[in-house]
DNA sequence: TATTGACTTAGAGCTGACTCCAGGGTGTAT
DNA sequence: ATACACCCTGGAGTCAGCTCTAAGTCAATA
């Protein structure tokens, strides 16, 4: 699979691929004789994580480390374990504050339901 | 309230309660005779909203816009349910984002836990 | 064979959201 | 009255995470 055609089925752009690659989001992708990337299974599983894991606000830095973890080979496994169960903390966290808007946002968006009707917000 | 004291309520430094003010995030603070920012629970009330937007990842210019309608009076109030509606939306996609990292990560981890029995990974 | 278009790299540039700094004023405790 | 902690402004600096540019390579088509 061509550059091109995993930015087109993740959303990102070609930069943003080579971008991963150049800093270890994801380990170095497999190449034809010419230099040019070739996208095997593995290379675009990495990838489908790394979107899946940015677009969960986790920092690039973690996914790095994570992938250089994982290249180190088993002696790193508690230490990657480690590293997604903070990640998870993280999203739980942001979750939760995702909520707190939401209620908020709800209570709001009922009282301009009502103001819509009579034209005025009665207090703020 | 001094601007340190709501910088302590509410976790976040001066230099951003000024900032939040000089770019419209929140309205224009009371202010003492000599100048000095006086906060009033009004302008509490507004950053506290702030806050709570901001850390559901509602852009600092979707927050100015708001501000900026609000103080255009009633004839905004659609224009502003419709960018609380949006806000609402576009927290609603990224929870729904957070969750797909969830279910990966509570994956990985638990075949994580196997692997640190038996000392390594069986597969990725 | 010449052009087109997608690929390559290294490195500079951009955006959003702060964060810091210089130079100066304020307020209160000793 | 002087020290000290706090406050002010305007503007520059920082950081994460891309995004773009220049200069060049390669494969396929007219």
């Amino acid at each position: 699979m061509t550059i091109k055609e995993v930015s087109e089925k993740y959303h990102l752009s070609p930069d943003t691929l080579r971008y991963y690659e150049r800093v270890g989001v994801i380990p170095e992708v497999h190449r034809t004789a010419a230099g040019i990337r070739n996208y095997q299974e593995e290379d675009i599983g990495w990838v489908e994580n790394a979107v899946c894991m940015r677009d969960a606000g986790v920092p690039v830095e973690m996914l790095i480390e994570y992938v250089r973890l994982f290249q180190l080979g088993d002696g790193t496994i508690e230490a990657r374990a480690n590293l997604l169960k903070e990640a998870r903390e993280r999203i739980l966290d942001a979750k939760k504050k995702y909520d707190t808007a939401l209620e908020k946002l709800n209570y709001k968006i009922g009282r301009y339901e009502i103001a819509q009707k009579t034209g005025k917000l009665t207090w703020e």
